[in-house]
DNA sequence: ATGAAAGCGCTAACAG
DNA sequence: CTGTTAGCGCTTTCAT
C-alpha cells in the first residue's frame, strides 16, 4: 500500500509538503508540486478519503434519502444532484427506504448517523419527531426536494398552483365532470404533495362554481398500474367523467392506456392531463404541466454544498419553474360547446 | 462531539474495553457490555465509520456502478442489492455514469479509486483495458450483473436462450414475418447483452428455416420512446411484420402503444413479445420472458459481501432464472392456420 | 476480562 | 516555501 509517506521518502520531501502538493495548495513551488505528482503517479498512489476525512472532519460525501427508486421523479432528481455532487468532488450515498418496514429505522440509525456524510438530500419525505431530533443532533446541512420537511429548506414546484392550473385548463375547455387521480401517502412519504395537488384541484373547481364529486377522487399510487386501476374504477359505473386529471404523468399514461383498452378515445371521449413532463409524454400526446426534477436536484445539490462549504444556511422554500405543455390529450368534452374562456355553465 | 473516550470516562473503563463492548466482542462481561451500551445511548454516541475504517481497513461500503438510473432493470437490481447491503451493515455508494462524457473518467479516478469502498457492483457495463487495470490495482472484489465483464464474476439470465425461446414462441404460433427491436451499446454499455439477444433470435429463425430480414432488426434504445420510434420505422413501408419481438418490456410497451395509435390491434394484427417481467406488463397484457433483477441484485450483493468477508473468490457465470409469461399480446398471425407446433411453412 | 500504547493515513498548526 | 509535531476516533497487539 502506497501512501503519502512513500511519496515523501521517494522525493525526499516531508509528508506535509507532499500533502500540500497533492492538494494543490498555493504555498508549494510549482516545481515541487510537479515532482510530487509525478512520484505519486509512478507509485500508483491512491488517496484515502477516510484518512483525510478523519483529519479534517469532511467526508466528501452526501447522503440521499429516497422513498423508492423506480419512480421517474426520484431517479431524475438523483441524476441531477449526482452530477453536481460529482462535479464538486463529492460522492453520493444512497439511502433507499423501499426495502420493507425495518429499513427506515436501519437507515436512520445504522447509516445516516455514522458520520460518513457531510450533508443530506431528502426526497419527498417527512420525518417523525424522533427522526427530526436525531438529525438535528448530527448537525449536518439538510435540504429537501419534492415536498417540504419540517425545519428544512425545500425546493420544488408550487403543487397547489400547478394543480390549479391543470384543472383550470380542463375547465376552460368546457369540462365540468372532472376526476382527479391522485396519490396517497405511501411509506411515510410526504403527504403535502398529494394534499396540495388535491387542494389546487378543489380551489379551481370551486372558483368555477363546479361541484367536486368525492367518488371521482381516487388514488393512483403515483405509478402506471395505479393509473390503470384508478381509471377502471372511475369508469365502472354509469356516471363517468369527461376529463381525468392525473397528478403525475406515469398515472396519466396508465389512465390513457386503460381508456383506450375500454374503447374510449382520448381526447374525443375523455380528456387526460398530467403533471411532470415525463419524456414519454410526447409519445402519448399527453398534455401536462412540466417540471424538471433533474434541475431541482442540481439546484438542491448546489445549495447543499454551498452551505457545507461555508455559505450561510438558508431556510424556506425555493419554488421551481414549471411549464404548461399542451398536446393532444385534452380537448372540449363531447357534445360541448366550443371552449368558452369565460365562465362555463354546469352541464346538468 | 461524543466519542468512545467520553464513554470511557463516564464508565471508568478504558477506551479498549468500550470499543470491544460496543462491537459486542465475547471477551467482555455481559455486565460491562450493558453498562457501556447504556452510557453510549445516554450520551448520544454515534460511531464514526471513517475512524473505524482507518483502523481496520474496512469501509463498510460498496460502490455500485450504473450506466443510467432511469431504467427498470437497473433500479431493480439496485433495490435488491441495496436491501442486502443494508441488512449486512454496508452502505451503498452510487456511481452514475449517465451525467455526460466526462463523468466516466471522473467516477473512475476521483471516486472509485479513493479507497472508500470494499467492493464494487457493476451493472451492464464493460471496462476499457485501462479501467480494468486500475480496478485490479485497487484489488477489491467486483461482481457484475446483467452482462459479463472481463475477468469479473457475473450474474444474469442467459440472454441467448431467453431470446431463442421468445422467438420460438412466435414461430410456434405460426409467425414467419418477425421483427426484432433490440438495443444498441449506448454509453459504453455492455454490448454482449444486445448481441446475445440478437443471436438467440437469429438461431431460432434459422432453426425454423425462416429468413431474417435485416431491415426488421431495429434499435429501440431499451426505452419506451425507442420502442415507439422503432415501431414507427418498422411499419412505415408496405411490407410489415406480423410479430414484433422487443428485447425489453419497456420497448414492448412503446411498440404496443404505437401500434394501437396506428389502428393496429394487438394481437389480432400484430403480436408483441418482450423480455423482463416488468410490473406493468400485466396491464398491457404483454407476453414476456420474466426475470427478477432485484433477486439478481440481492444475490450479487450476497456473493460480493461473502467474498469481502473472507469467502474464496469465485469466477464465471451464475445463470439467473427466468420464466415464460404468456398473456394476450401474442396470437397466431392474421389469416394464418392454427398454431402448428411442427415446422411452419414460410408464407412467401 | 481489562488496560496501555501504538498506530491506520492524512491534515493542521506552529516553527523555521 | 518546507519541516516538525500533534492529533482525527477507533482498533489492536501485548501485557496484566
Amino acid at each position: 500500500m502506497v501512501g503519502i509517506v512513500e511519496i515523501a521518502e521517494r522525493t525526499g520531501l516531508s509528508k506535509a509538503t507532499v500533502s500540500r502538493a497533492l492538494r494543490g495548495l498555493p504555498t508549494v513551488t510549482a516545481e515541487t508540486t510537479r515532482t510530487v505528482r509525478r512520484a505519486a503517479a509512478e507509485l500508483g498512489y491512491i488517496p484515502s478519503v477516510a484518512a483525510a476525512g478523519l483529519a479534517t472532519g469532511r467526508n466528501q460525501a452526501i447522503g440521499a434519502l429516497v422513498p423508492v427508486l423506480d419512480r421517474w421523479f426520484y431517479t431524475h432528481v438523483l441524476e441531477g444532484a449526482d452530477a453536481e455532487f460529482r462535479r464538486r468532488g463529492y460522492d453520493l450515498l444512497l439511502y433507499n427506504l423501499g426495502g420493507g418496514p425495518g429499513e427506515r429505522d436501519r437507515v436512520f440509525h445504522r447509516s445516516i448517523l455514522r458520520r460518513r456524510i457531510d450533508g443530506l438530500l431528502v426526497l419527498a419525505l417527512t420525518f417523525t419527531p424522533d427522526e427530526q431530533e436525531q438529525l438535528q443532533q448530527t448537525e449536518f446541512p439538510t435540504i429537501a426536494v419534492g415536498g417540504p420537511t419540517a425545519g428544512v429548506r425545500h425546493i420544488g414546484i408550487d403543487d397547489h398552483q400547478v394543480s390549479y392550473l391543470a384543472t383550470a385548463h380542463l375547465i376552460e375547455l368546457g369540462h365540468t365532470r372532472i376526476a382527479q387521480i391522485g396519490g396517497s401517502d405511501l411509506l411515510g412519504l410526504n403527504a403535502s404533495v398529494p394534499s396540495n395537488r388535491l387542494s389546487g384541484f378543489r380551489y379551481a373547481m370551486a372558483d368555477a362554481g363546479l361541484p367536486v364529486r368525492e367518488e371521482w377522487i381516487v388514488d393512483g399510487r403515483y405509478d402506471f398500474g395505479g393509473g390503470v386501476e384508478a381509471t377502471r374504477q372511475l369508469f365502472a359505473g354509469p356516471e363517468v367523467p369527461t376529463a381525468v386529471f392525473a397528478t403525475s404523468d406515469e398515472m396519466a399514461f396508465g389512465a390513457m392506456t386503460e381508456l383506450r383498452r375500454r374503447g374510449l378515445r382520448v381526447p374525443e371521449d375523455v380528456s387526460v392531463i398530467g403533471i411532470d413532463g415525463h419524456e414519454d409524454a410526447a409519445h402519448y400526446g399527453l398534455t401536462t404541466v412540466a417540471q424538471s426534477p433533474s434541475d431541482q436536484g442540481r439546484l438542491a445539490a448546489r445549495k447543499l454544498l454551498d452551505e457545507i462549504e461555508g455559505a450561510p444556511p438558508a431556510d424556506g422554500f425555493d419554488p421551481a419553474p414549471f411549464a404548461f405543455v399542451i398536446r393532444t390529450s385534452t380537448a372540449p368534452p363531447p357534445a360541448a360547446p366550443a371552449p368558452s374562456p369565460a365562465a362555463p355553465a354546469p352541464s346538468a
